[in-house]
DNA sequence: TTGAAAGCGCTAACAC
DNA sequence: GTGTTAGCGCTTTCAA
């Protein structure tokens, strides 16, 4: 980790710079009760102002903004709500695996994008994909009353987590369904993504296909691994455990399954690199072996190279933003009072043909 | 945008899956004095137990456990603060451009890492490099109350900016130096590293260099600029407008610019491509004239999947992640108190050889 | 070991 | 138009 030095020389000192004037005793915010002092009016005058509340003399309005601003006057949002006994304090909380892959980075975008609209801001955190740091996460955000949650569940038993949510508090998951209860849900079809990503390389005459994924207990991995071996299985094909790797979070545990598959008796001659960060390392290394342009290999989520790599990778596309915005507005839906059953928003994957799928089985 | 659907047959709906027995009325929130009473004990004491204070008798403990647990109560951190008369509401704001780029949610990662060991919660919010919207998110944080900010400006002055967060809020900047105050920043050495990458293609026998940037009203884009034309004069080559493109935003912009490049009379033969983005579009845009082994490119900022495209990416690294945890570190040491001139600590960046940055210049 | 009272910064109802 | 009173949920005195 990079550390902010201590010793002087690494940093560039600017105590020369001409600073701004500020007021001595800055220490203690000005209140609204300092504000209506200096305007010599009451508090409620200034909540009034401060508010947009109608029936305030012009005059009024000018001395107390006179006021506010010389005293950098901030409204205290938190006493406002609690004041107001109010629940909607404006803000959601976004909870994901890791802000670092680009696909929880885009659900974050387009969660912003709907929340935006709604002047709602988004508080973000990482799980890491571990259920009490998600739970622990649940309960800081909830103390601090945001209206409402989306979350990409973690592994694991999602009962202890309802439970602090209660009745009164909404949550939409994304991308994967959580485990052990009914909720609102966006996902895509796993099943039916891996299906097609299985029968695109069993089309290319493939017999032996790898197939890499995260931790089986997420939904989204199992549905997918389930829907690869259903094709396999129309197709005439038992199934290999050892073609199987599982608990692929990061790229290097994708390098390492690679690896591994691409030592067996007999190799695969497909990769389904079910994830984005799984991809990453199976390109890495087919490279290093030189058979990027013999083994096929299709990829789960698009990235922004996918196009630039040799060759070029072809992936079954999730709409991740797409996935982000929907759950938001169902959440905002839930906030508004909706009251149905949980449901499930699946959207489709699609394939994106780009090369390195459309490599054939050597005959 | 993807939408959350009306129409029921989009959806499945899970009404049969069986739920969890919940609390009728469940509306409002218990509160402490709910507890109280359940455990029939004064609301002080139920406090002193939730916030584990001492000189509790095992018993009444208990009482009380069992009440919070049955009401589900969650303590109002808000009303908490409000009545500790506390500042420290153990969360920080986080201002990027935006979360789907991957070295601003590096960025991102960093400050999260420093923050959760010190169980310190990230608000995390875009300005898409928006001045007016980064001092309204500013506000709308401030009221909130965080502690501090980490904050990667966008152009223009900020004096208001430092205006609103007045003398007591710390404030760190990240990526770029805020334009009009004297701030803690963590920054790379974009000139150098510009100097670098320029010599470092002068050194392949380029003569013609094209530049690929963004706003230059950023400090970050200005100092590279100025690197790479430093570089292009110590060789005795006369820094060509015709031959910089700025404003590169996101991939597009790129692609366009460096189209623009490749359509000049005398065109260049290697490319400086600034920023993440910059350096995709180029790509893409040399892939598809079939150059990408012709021109020479050196890009900035590290990706996923530099190694993996033909040519690899040669770049200028940078460390987005240990920006973002020494700018977070620094805001801790003024949270505690620190207090001394603004400094700005410059990170180096370093060249990565892969191959593309490596193409000679036609003989 | 426990509780009553006051008040954090603000808004709500009602007065005036 | 404006001010007064009460109280949001909690913590701090201080007393019992």
């Amino acid at each position: 980790m990079l550390v902010w030095p201590t010793s002087a020389h690494h940093w560039r000192c600017e105590a020369d710079r001409e600073e701004i004037t500020m007021a001595k005793d800055d220490r203690r915010r000005a209140t609204m009760r300092d504000v209506a002092h200096r305007a010599g009016v009451s508090i409620k005058t200034v909540s009034r102002v401060v508010n947009g509340e109608p029936n305030v003399a012009e005059a009024t309005i000018a001395k107390v903004r006179e006021a506010t601003e010389a005293l950098r006057y901030l409204p205290d949002a938190a006493a406002a709500n609690l004041a107001r006994g109010v629940r909607d304090t404006r803000s959601i909380a976004l909870l994901i695996s890791a802000m670092d892959n680009p696909f929880y980075a885009s659900i974050f975008r387009g969660v912003e994008e709907v929340a935006t609209l709604r002047g709602v801001v988004v508080f973000a955190a990482s799980t890491h994909m571990d259920l009490a740091k998600e739970a622990a996460l649940v309960a800081a955000f909830m103390s601090r009353r945001v209206d409402g949650f989306v979350v990409v569940p973690a592994p694991g038993d999602h009962r202890g987590v309802a439970d602090l949510l209660g009745t009164h508090l909404p949550c939409v998951y994304v991308d994967c369904a959580p485990e052990g209860i009914a909720a609102d849900v966006v996902t895509a079809d796993n099943r039916a993504a891996a299906r097609t990503a299985t029968r695109h390389l069993l089309a290319g005459g493939h017999r032996r296909i790898g197939f890499l994924g995260d931790d089986a207990q997420l939904s989204t991995a199992a549905d997918r691994l389930a829907g690869y071996r259903d094709e396999l299985g129309r197709a005439g094909i038992v199934p290999a455990d050892e073609l199987v790797e599982l608990g692929v979070l990061v790229a290097s545990d994708a390098e390492a399954g690679t690896a591994r598959l691409l030592g067996l008796d007999d190799p695969p001659t497909a990769l389904f690199a079910s994830r984005n960060m799984a991809a990453i390392g199976a390109m890495r290394i087919l490279k290093q072996r030189g058979l990027s342009h013999r083994v096929a290999l299709v990829g789960m989520d698009e990235m922004d190279m996918s196009d630039l790599v040799d060759p070029a990778l072809s992936v079954m596309a999730q709409d991740p933003r797409g996935f982000g915005s929907a759950a938001a507005q169902r959440l905002f839906q839930r906030i508004d009072g909706l009251d149905e059953a949980p449901a499930t928003l699946i959207v489709p994957a699609r394939l994106i043909e780009r090369g390195s799928g459309e490599i054939r089985a050597p005959s």
